[in-house]
Order: C-alpha cells, then sequence, then structure tokens
DNA sequence: TATGAATGAGGCTTCATTCAT
DNA sequence: AATGAATGAAGCCTCATTCAT
C-alpha cells in the first residue's frame, strides 16, 4: 500500500517534471522547435515515457494552459482574496504579469490547438475554467460599478479593457525590440499600473460634441 | 529595351502576387499549415519560381513584415499628416487596429524568425525602419508633452501604453474564447477608444484615498 | 500440496483466460490492432503477467492455433468417431466451418509467424499435429476408396479438394464484398454442401465434349 | 510539348515500377514487414517520392488490388471472350488461379483496409469494379442455365462455390504445410479442374430422403 | 508471482529546398 | 525564367518487451 502510493507519487513527480521541462524549454526556444525527444533528453527519460503520461504533444500544450488557468482558479478563491475584494484585481494582474512569455506562449499554443481542432475536450475544460475564472471577476467589478466607483458599462468592458493593456504591455515586454526601446522599465511600469488603475474608474466627461483631449 | 521592362514589371507583380496570397493563407490557416506548395498552387505558378523570388519561407515571412511597417512609414510621413500633427496618431492606430489578425501573425512570425536566427540583415532592416517609425512618433509626442497637454513622462512611455492598450485588444479581438464574451462588440470598442484617448492625459490626481478623477 | 495445485489450478486458468480473451480481440479488430496492454486489459490483469505464460505475443498466436489443431485431433480421435467412421468427414467439416473467422485469423497468423520465422519448434509442432490429423481422415478416405465409393485418386486429392471448397467458402462468408452479394445465405450453403458431397463421387465421366454428367 | 510528355511518361513508369517492387516485395517478406523505406531503396528512389505518387501505404494496397481488379474486367470484356462466351468460366478461373499468392495477399490487404477504415472511395471504386465483373459473370452463367447446361439455381451460386473452390485451392497451395503434403501437383490440379467443371453442373440428383453417397 | 513504468527501435509521413530540363 | 519531380532530414507516435519493486 505504501510503496503503491510511493509509485504513484514518483509517477506524479515525473509527470510534472516533463511539464516544467517542456515549458522552460518552450519558452527558450519556441515550441516548434522542441520535440518530444528533446523534452525527453532533457528530463533524462525515454521518449516513451513521455507517450505513457501523455497522448500527444498537444496534450502537453494543453496540460501546461489548464494548469495556468487553475492555479489561478486557487489564486481567486484563496482566503485572503475572499476577505479582501479590493485585492482581488491587483492581485489578479499581479499574477498575469507576473510571467509574461509564458502568457504569450500560451496565446500561441491555444491559438494553434483550437485551430488543428485537437483535444476539443480538454479545449472545452479550459473554457470552463477560464469562464468561471472571468465570472468570478465580473462579479467583484459589478459589486464595484454598484458602488459608483467603477463607470457604468457591463462588467467585462473593464475586465477586458484591462486584459487588453496586461497582454499588450506583456507582448511589449517581450519583443526583443521593445526590450531596447523601453529604457525606464521600473518608470514604464509604474506608469501602466498607474493607468490600469485609472481607466476605468467614473468619470465627468463632457459630451462627445465638445473637443476631447487626445493621448498619442 | 521596353520588353525588358515589361518584364521587370511582369516579374514584380508576380511577387506581389506571391506575397498577397502567401498573407491570406497564412492569415486563414496558420503559416505552419501552408506549405509552400500550397502558395504556389494558389498563385498558379510552379513551387520552383516562388524560390526564384524568394530565398526562403522565411524571407516570405520577413517581406510581408517589412512591406508592413514600411506602408506605416508611408502613411506618417504623407502630406496630409505632416501638415495635420494632430491626425497623427489617430492615424497611427486606426492602421494598427484595421487588420487585427494581421498584427498577430506578425507578431508571432518575428518571434520564430528571430528565434531561430534566419535572414539577420532582414531583421536588422525590419528595426531600422520601425524604429524610425517610433521615433517620428514620439517627436511628435514630445511636441504634445512640451505644450502641457500630456503627462510629463519619457514620450515612449505614452506611445507604448497606447500600443500595448491596441495590441491587448487585438489579441482578444480574435481569441474564440474572447470573442463569445464581450457580446456588445461596438460599445466596447467605443470604451476601449474612451480609455485610449483619456490614457496618457494630464491629470490632477489627488490621493489614492480619495475619488480618483481624471482630465477630460 | 493442495493449496501448491489449487495455485497451479488458478495460474492454468489464467492462461486460458489470456488465450480466450486474445482470440476474442483479434477476431474483433484484428491481430496488429490488438496491443498485449489490450488483452492484459480486458483480462484484468497486469501487462507484465502476460509475459510469465508466453515469451511473447506469437506464441501467444501459436497456443491459439495449436489448441485449435489439437482439439480437432480430439474430435478425430472421440470414441463417437472412432466407431462410426462414416460420421468422420462430415464432423471434421462441421468443425472447420462451425468458426469462420477463427480459421481466417489461423490462416494469417500461420503466414506471418512462419514468414518472420519465430518459434520455429512451436511450428513443428503445430504441422506435426496437423500430419497426423490429416493422416488419420486420408486413412479413412482411403478406405472409401478400396470399398470403391469413391473416385481412385490419391487419397489427399479427396482431402483437398474439400478443404479447399470449405475454405474459400469460409472466405467469401466472410468478406464484405460477398456479403452482400449472396442473398440466400441458406440456399447458397445447402448448393455448397450438395457439391461438397457429391465433389470426389466416383463417376461414369464422358468425354469433354460430350455434355457433362457426375455420379449422383 | 514533347518534353512534357515524356516527363509525363517517366513519372508513369516510375509509378509502375513502385508498384511492382511493392507488390513484389509484399509477396516476398509480408505487406507488414516490408516498410515504404524498403520500397523505395529497392526502386532507387527516396523516400518522400513515394509519397508524390501515393498519398499513404494504404492508398498504394488499393492500388495494387484495383490494378488486379481493372485487369480482370479487360480480361472479360476481351474481343475473344465476347466471341466464345463459353471460354469465359475457363479464362476467369485460369486468370485467378495464376498468382495465388496474389490473390491471398489481396484478400489480406482488403481486410486490413477496411477495417482500419482508410481510403474509403478507392474501396467504393474497387468493389464497384468487382460488382461490374461479378454481373457479367453471372450474366454468362445465367445463359447456360437458361440454356439447361447448369443446375437451375441463382446464377451466383455457381459463381460463388467455384469462386470458393478456386480460392480454397489456392490457400492450400500456398501454405507451406500443403505444399509438402500435395506430392502431385500436376495431378491434384487437373483433379481439381474436373471438380470444378462438374461442379454446377445439371444433375440427376436422387431425392435428399434416399442416402447420399459422400465424398469425405 | 504480479505489476506497470520505462524503454527505444522503428514505422509513417511531411515539406522546405534543390536542380535538371 | 519556370517548372515540379526528387530528396531526405526530421518529427510524431506505437508497442513489444524488460525489469525493479
Amino acid at each position: 500500500m505504501q510503496k503503491e502510493s510511493r509509485k504513484v507519487r514518483e509517477f506524479r513527480r515525473r509527470e510534472q517534471e516533463i511539464l516544467d521541462t517542456a515549458l522552460r524549454l518552450f519558452l527558450e526556444q519556441g515550441e516548434d522547435s522542441v520535440t518530444v525527444e528533446m523534452i525527453a533528453d532533457e528530463v533524462g527519460i525515454g521518449k516513451g515515457t513521455i507517450y505513457k503520461h501523455f497522448k500527444s504533444k498537444a496534450e502537453i500544450y494543453l496540460r501546461l494552459m489548464l494548469d495556468y488557468e487553475r492555479d489561478l482558479a486557487t489564486l481567486l478563491h484563496s482566503e485572503t482574496i475572499e476577505r479582501d475584494k479590493e485585492a482581488l484585481s491587483r492581485q489578479y494582474f499581479a499574477f498575469r504579469m507576473s510571467d509574461p512569455d509564458r502568457y504569450r506562449l500560451f496565446d500561441r499554443l491555444e491559438e494553434k490547438v483550437v485551430k488543428s481542432s485537437q483535444m476539443p475536450e480538454m479545449i472545452d475544460q479550459l473554457h470552463h475554467i477560464r469562464a468561471s475564472n472571468f465570472n468570478h471577476l465580473t462579479g467583484v467589478i459589478q459589486e464595484r460599478i454598484d458602488e459608483g466607483k467603477l463607470e457604468d458599462v457591463p462588467a467585462y468592458f473593464h475586465y477586458c479593457a484591462a486584459w487588453a493593456l496586461v497582454h499588450g504591455a506583456m507582448a511589449m515586454y517581450h519583443s526583443p525590440f521593445w526590450q531596447e526601446v523601453i529604457e525606464d522599465k521600473e518608470g514604464y511600469m509604474r506608469f501602466l499600473t498607474d493607468i490600469g488603475v485609472r481607466m476605468g474608474n467614473k468619470s465627468k466627461r463632457k459630451k462627445d460634441s465638445e473637443p476631447a483631449e487626445q493621448a498619442g
């Protein structure tokens, strides 16, 4: 019984090792350049062993994405967050921004996997978790709208705008071209956070007919 | 002599046809699923002919990206824009947002091409044009900062924040998951534009404890 | 001692279970699509256990074939048959025709196993049993020739012709194409049996030019 | 134009060469032991070239089978046959018996290909040709029934019985076990042909109630 | 004895690129 | 210049078999 569970534990550990290694290699070299054999070699196991854990390379992709989305779910339902609703969006963006390359990778993988319509059940699962996370967040946003703290538009407008800003910022942060351009990274990040925080706040906007001051 | 030039014209036109077709197919099916043969078939020429125009598939990628960046340069230096500096940023974002899928594709292609270190001279060229465009835009932004219309942070902060928002919005617009979530697409786009416009405006921000307010 | 024998009995029963399951799966899905793991799962044991019983997948093949041939031997030497020689050939063909798919499977397996020259001792054994069965049958046929009831050709002519007819009929019965063609299956089978019965009977054949006629 | 057609001719020749070589190797070693690479090596071309001609290994299988069935169709519609209907069945069986191993191979391939439901259009095509051949033959048989030369049962009974006998005889002829048993091959073949010829002839059978003389 | 994780040789297939015509 | 047949490296995946527990 004990031996059995040790075996199982060992098996799980190895699975996690494969996932960690795969993620690292995907990030370093791009998923197309990473072969299943490379992952196996890196972990120090045989090629076939990978297929005891995952039915295909696409399943590895999806497992990584699911784990990410599940981590987010865990975060959103953690005690701290449950008590301090205010901290939620901050935590969310901190999470999303903590590993920009990873998110970009997942974005690419999702497109690839959806396009080739592999593993549809896992994609459904992924979208299900994501929808659940999304609903949780929009619920909180709605509360703040009801309190009059945020502009009264559908809650997902706020969420999506924030998502977009973060996502774009991460893409930029990643790109070799922009890396060079953005000299004062810290200052830039502060500026972005500022914008994010103010972004959807209730404004006393003037009517559209009046000329609006514009940012570039 | 005339025949010679007709031949050359013909050659150019065919090259453009290859590029247009390749772009279309890449967008429709993803660059990895599109083979050089498919492009040739679609254009109605032989596979070998493509290699008379481009040394490799990567060169097609880069040509598409360069053309895009060059189109932007043309736009930025057009007469209308030169006279009406105010219109510039609006035009820029209109351009960037006009074909979200295309931009996402180029983003992917750049990563791929950079990672595999193919065609380094063309990548340099790409970055050079982009830097030139970037400088042109930051120049305009700086003027508006000097006029006191925009918050006094490095000009590229404004540029990058806007870029990020647009880029993120485009990624979202594209994703199958978000497609379903964002029901009121028009309203959402208006909301985003609003935010983009207000984003970097000079604010008389109060302390965080007080209800935030931004310039209008 | 008793425990020992119970263990042995258990082992034997499991072996039979493996063989039965393997045969069923081979018939249902084709031997190439059935993996050793599938057999193990179906029986509800571990993959490794199968290799405690059989050295290789080929040995499973051969065991199935040997058991079949041994069953035939048992039939041929059963008391009933020994007493009523007339019933022998009828029984033989009843046996052969009772499971057409099985015979076709064995036919394929034999080719495969012989071609890859695996387990030569077992193949010898198989051929030995078959030869014994064959001799037994030709012995009986010879008696009937001696009695003047069958045409006086080497006994194995009769045997082989019958074998061929049965085998071919079984192949036909199996094929999806012929399944559709043969509408009146019962009538067809009766017709075949008729032919089989008349097949090698002593005939007073006339010359080819004259309308042929056979013994009735 | 001439060059073009030479190229095309060359291409066709190579395709035929691939098919011939594949058939030879399949017969010699069994289709499962023959890899696409082996075929390519034997023909003296690259592995990829095979895939310019055939989409998959299964398509090679089906092409071989189709060619066989088409050869039969050609035979059945040849001038000689059209004039001398009597010769038809003889020709048919000569054709079927001319290469026993080949037919057995095709039989196996068909099962494999149908079971894995690959290339369904080609399978339909195969069955269509076969049905056409079948109808042609049963038409002729029907004539002979109408003339009172063959027993009045559905025409396909005669056809199928003959098919079965030939098929079985071929299986036997092939089997290593039977190879040894049948010493007088020529005599055996003559005996079989005799049976085949007499097989469905109109008989003055006695009633079922009377004990029938039986062959083993 | 029973297990099942691990293995790795080997199969099929794809496709960017070359090159003779 | 245009072609497209030929190439072969390389990728994904399967599965019979082994072996440590």
